[in-house]
DNA sequence: GCTAGTAGTTGCACATGACAACTATGGCTG
DNA sequence: CAGCCATAGTTGTCATGTGCAACTACTAGC
């Protein structure tokens, strides 16, 4: 089981090399960053998000958060409400640009992966979704466990 | 099909999102960053690299690449060795340390993906690796098609 | 041997992201 | 209800990563 953990390992990395790459390269023709990318798409699909709830959603620290959150506020696709049972409280939503800009890009990105899909098998395709999305929630949930950092003694 | 494109998408970035997130969390360990394991890992598996040939293998510029190597150097798990045929080259192999280091973190994240395909079925298990790897080479014969950036006009 | 091309380096600007210190608000306890 | 602690978010600061453009050094072809 060691051998398909390596070999597991190598693949990942490989396709993360790839797909930041792309996602990089990507990043100009919305005028829009990855992380903004991310952050507007998790706005839209929630309906509203605290400023906490996105930085949990990208894995980021609630500074960085509120900074990605600022400049798609200041790019007109989100806005930021005052919650009105909690004064503290920060809800973003999407505005009519900001979905628009996130329905644009998921429309683009779901062209480009049906493309890719066409490279397999039929019978493989629908267990590739499947595969990558319990990959993710197996990730999430180990990191979700072991909390902050890896190697601090304690 | 574009169900299953979409849902990819989202299934993808989720895991990119949260690998990154684990990636940056766990550098620390080895004080060295996530780039600089990818690029020493490419030296110790290839036995020796270019700056030109670890840019491609990381889809980094040649100039951040050349920092990269740098830095391994710096940290003497790199050394950097003129080639002797051609006075411009510089022909990159790990140093005893570089390749132990390697070798460690090699073993250690392979502990943790075994632990991870306990999650999974044994049948899938072996799937698991073969669509990854599908994944990433589709993605890189697409990167490596379209050349340089997306949405250039010219 | 001059010119064009290639490998790599360096200067520079900018994006990303973490951590810590701070403000403001909410909630609990005596 | 006053004081204290917890929580949500913001801001300052710093380190790192990255690309682009300009540069040097070398090679190769005419």
């Amino acid at each position: 089981m060691l051998v398909d953990a390596r070999a597991l390992a190598d693949a990942l990395s490989e396709l993360i090399r790839v797909v930041q790459f792309r996602d990089r390269d990507r990043a100009c023709c919305y005028d829009i960053s990855v992380s903004q990318c991310y952050a507007l798409k998790g706005v839209v699909d929630a309906g509203a998000l605290t400023i906490n709830d996105l930085a949990a959603h990208l894995y980021l620290d609630k500074s960085t958060a509120s900074r990605v959150a600022n400049a798609l506020v200041d790019k007109a696709l989100l806005v930021r409400q005052a919650d009105e049972a909690d004064g503290r409280v920060v809800r973003l939503t999407a505005t009519a640009a900001g979905t628009a800009v996130c329905t644009r890009i998921e429309s683009d990105l779901a062209g480009e992966y049906a493309e890719l899909l066409g490279d397999f098998e039929p019978e493989v395709r629908a267990a590739i979704t499947r595969v990558v999305t319990r990959l993710g929630r197996s990730f999430a949930a180990r990191v979700d466990a072991s909390g902050g950092s890896c190697c601090v003694v304690g």
